[in-house]
DNA sequence: TAGATTGTTAATCGATTAACAATC
DNA sequence: TAGATTGTTAATCGATTAACAATC
């Protein structure tokens, strides 16, 4: 069987390989090597082997992975073929956003309902899913064994609701707050965190221009 | 001046420190110090430490750095206090939610309309900003001259929707699409890719319920 | 002064890359 | 067989951490 402790980069990048072996755009040979993936992907070919190294253990010389076998082995790593149930807290914009967004079947994540504080969205339903008041929140959570919470209020409101959800159960907690969630050791915090991916951007511009006006 | 080329490490974890120092939570002192920082965020303090030292070099032995000028030279560094206009492809529902977001001036992004190939939403206009059809796309950029392109079509339009902002003078692409872009060299895609985030929580997951029956 | 805090230089760690042996 | 491709072992690189000197 091969190693299920993968470091965060191997991680990182196993869902791109899916996408890429997925997609009608590639090559679409029975077999695929991961020279092929690497350089479709613009990586070092040797990260890919040992990446996919650690998902399966298939690889044959000189003919490379079965395609349809390689997807059905990420998948399963991935934990897309094993739906985990998530609740969301905070629908408003975003939130709403999430608990309508049709894809995330597809990945392994079944968005039961949301909540919400205010009272006002308590008992609407967003795309079938229904906006419940925070009260019924540890219920829900402990009776059907929720693993994951989707946090998507203000900063401000962020902690509480996050202590809120660990102790209902939560063990891995998908933050959108802009802000930093202390938790006890042993849960996962996953920061979705809109303003560093935009500092890169900016930072990106910032040199662009001045290494144009530099030099 | 300090040194405006920051590792990508860096770059992220700035935010993070802005941030903390603009939550009321934090201590509210005059001036605060790298290791207090460090502390609440959960960080070694040399590291906290040697980022402050590429955004600043106010820090005083003893004392540490003014609040107040910290929480500046970060805005300035992060580009907050220095708009850049982008145009967004794709108002389906994620894309509207992010027209519709509120928050992004804030970090110096300014959304100045959306674009969709759907000719049924051409015309419409959410929270103020109005969604146009795509073959007014080139012709905007250019004039106004965006170097920030939004993706949130589908995947497989990705491809050909960051061709066409590339082509119109964009520098750097934030893509929400699961699709790997293929760009020219000087050009950024930053993916926000909810499903390397999701194979974070779902590996933690399965790492955390296989100890817990291992061991 | 004494001690907290800064910034720097050296040591450690982990990930990537390069070189190579194994194999279909 | 020959050569493409795998998987592994060693070398390189970069980031983090530890140790220390400087300073208000």
């Amino acid at each position: 069987m091969p190693d299920r402790c993968v470091s965060k980069q191997t991680l990182q990048r196993l869902p791109a390989y899916l996408n890429y072996l997925r997609s009608p755009g590639g090559k679409t040979g029975k077999n695929v090597s991961a020279t092929s993936i690497a350089e479709a992907l613009g990586l070092n070919d040797v990260v890919v082997r040992k990446d996919l190294a650690s998902v399966s253990s298939k690889g044959r010389p000189k003919v490379g992975y079965a395609r349809a076998e390689l997807i059905r082995e990420l998948e399963s790593f991935l934990g897309y073929d094993n739906s985990q149930d998530a609740i969301l807290v905070g629908a408003g914009k975003l939130g709403q956003a999430l608990l309508a967004y049709s894809g995330f079947p597809q990945y392994g994540l079944n968005i039961l309902a949301g909540f919400d504080a205010d009272p006002s969205l308590a008992g609407r339903e967003v795309a079938g899913k229904k906006i419940l008041p925070m009260d019924k929140l540890p219920d829900l959570c402990r009776r059907v064994g929720v693993h994951i919470g989707i946090i998507t209020v203000p900063g401000g409101q962020a902690q509480a609701v996050c202590d809120q959800l660990i102790d209902s159960g939560v063990l891995a907690v998908w933050n959108f707050a802009n802000a930093h969630l202390q938790v006890p050791r042993g849960i996962l915090v996953q920061n979705e965190n809109m303003a560093v991916s935009l500092a890169l951007l900016s930072n990106h511009l910032r040199e662009r221009f001045s290494t144009k006006g530099g030099a």
